[in-house]
RNA sequence: GGAGGGGUGGCAGAGUGGUUGAAUGCACUGGUCUUGAAAACCAGCGUGCCGCAAGGUACCGGGGGUUCGAAUCCCUCCCCCUCCGCCA
């Protein structure tokens, strides 16, 4: 969330940051925070004084008690109970405002910054660049599903019947590629990321810390015996590895990464764009998170963008990597990077990467901060995260960027440390 | 799941109703001393909120209650440890 400070000395860059993401149904936010901000501090500013009272008062009381002086003593006890219902009165307000603010808080998305191209739909991204020539065929290339079915890689059906809709059976070769695959991501994110086996369900504390809750609380499934979330993304549980604390500044950079399988309900998708990997309720995905030093998370966000660039070209295929614009951003977000990879055999582009800033919007949901060497207060730290890579689309991207006109496929060489034979000379089917 | 024991500042560890935000030790920071370092000594050393400031206020796992007054008493939840049960 934002600071209440910021928004109340710098209303009108919160209301510009709001229309630019197109919520101008919410600009009236603002005068609310504000208002209830006034309310809470004047609450509070004179609960606080009349506690100060009875405060002085209770230890004028012991004294004349040790001094044996009941009456005195007797008198101030009476005085004090007035006293003491005026402050659970306005202690009622305060929480009550406290409460009414927080929700407020929460409803205001992250601004964009200055960078971020203006506009509210999704013609309105800036193709920042694009990687690899789209491939031409000499035949009519297949979709990923149809590959997949006929070389026995991925079952939709049995995963249906078993668990449902977008929970399929990877199988043999399958299995494997996709085991491959997130070997090769992993190994590439440890390097400098130290690796993570995060827990795989998490608190609604956790959900909220990173803004999971309350803005996307349809998108996450839920255990309600034990309060507990499937994760829908590994960087809800590795950004809140340190909430509440305070690091050293020594400590920044805190770099992370994780495979973990995702969980998402994607209520209300349906139709060709959901069809085979296209969208699933799990997939797994090599998530990397950074903690950072303010002055550092866009210079961060630069290299956690080539480094998830690194892996589509390390795989050889076409991809285009996609500024968004204020209206398309992330809530919790001030800039974002989306990598689409191409697939050939539906002729589209999917999404398989999102790289994002949060500057210290989700630090602050979380307290998440550092001591400053020079001294001084504790600062926020800035968070930053980005898939490199989710798994499902990019299976896709290379089943039909690789497909032969005998209905056999390749798979690029720098995937071959992980496979064996079978996997690699695929036979026409 | 059952029984019992615990959760106090960065760490260790006192404190069972009245100037206790909290003794003491360690760690850390500054200073004195020293050629330098160590040792010793002195001082400082949590976080949030309100306030221009002085200062005030809150926090001893979370929440609620008793009391003029709660780290200390009561209720409740969470977490940790030990034993039993169950289990990969």
């Amino acid at each position: 969330m934002l600071g209440v400070e910021f928004i109340r000395s710098h209303p009108d860059k919160v209301r510009q940051g709001l229309a630019a993401r197109g919520a101008s149904g919410n600009i009236q936010l603002v005068d609310e925070v504000i208002e209830h901000d006034r309310r809470l501090r004047q609450a509070l500013t004179l609960q606080q004084s009349k506690q100060q009272e009875i405060n002085a008062t209770s230890r004028t009381i012991g004294t004349l008690m040790r001094e044996g002086n009941q009456d005195a003593a007797g008198e101030l006890i009476q005085k004090q109970k007035n006293l003491k219902s005026e402050i659970k009165e306005l202690g009622r307000t305060v929480t009550d405002t406290e409460r009414q603010l927080s929700r407020l808080l929460l409803a205001i998305p992250n601004l964009p910054h200055e960078s971020v191209p203006e506009g509210l739909s999704e013609a309105d991204n800036v193709a920042v660049h694009q990687h690899g020539e789209l491939p031409s065929f000499d035949f009519e290339p297949l979709p990923h599903w149809e590959i997949a079915r006929r070389h026995g890689l991925i079952e939709f059906e049995r995963g249906a019947k078993v668990a449902g809709a977008g929970f399929p059976f990877y199988m043999d070769a399958g299995a494997k590629l996709h085991r491959a695959l997130i070997n090769f991501f992993l190994n590439a994110a440890a390097l400098q990321y130290t690796e993570v086996r995060p827990p795989l369900f998490v608190n609604a504390e956790s959900a909220q810390g990173t803004g999971q809750l309350p803005d996307k609380d349809g998108q996450m499934y839920f255990v309600e015996e034990d309060g507990f979330y499937p994760v829908p993304t590994a960087e809800v549980p590795l950004t809140n590895y340190f909430r509440n604390e305070i690091l050293s500044e020594s400590d920044l950079p805190v770099r992370f990464c994780a495979h973990t399988p995702c969980w998402r309900r994607e209520a209300g998708s349906y139709g060709a764009h959901v069809r085979g990997l296209n969208r699933l309720h799990q997939f797994d995905k090599v998530e990397i998170v950074q903690f950072t030093h303010p002055r550092n998370s866009y210079d961060t966000l630069e290299i956690m963008r080539r480094h998830a660039e690194a892996l589509l070209q390390a795989l050889e295929l076409p991809y285009r990597c996609l500024l968004m614009c204020a209206g398309e951003l992330g809530f919790n977000q001030t800039k974002q990077y989306d990598l689409e990879v191409w697939s050939a055999g539906q002729q589209r582009w999917l999404e398989v990467s999102s790289v994002s800033n949060f500057t210290d919007y989700q630090a602050r949901r979380m307290n998440i901060r550092f001591r400053p060497e020079s001294g001084g207060k504790p600062r926020l730290v800035h968070t930053l995260n980005g898939s490199a890579l989710a798994l499902p689309r990019v299976v896709a991207a290379l089943l039909e960027y690789n497909q032969n006109r005998n209905g056999s496929y390749d798979l690029p060489e720098v995937l071959i440390p992980y496979l064996t034979e079978p996997e690699l000379n695929v036979p026409s089917p």
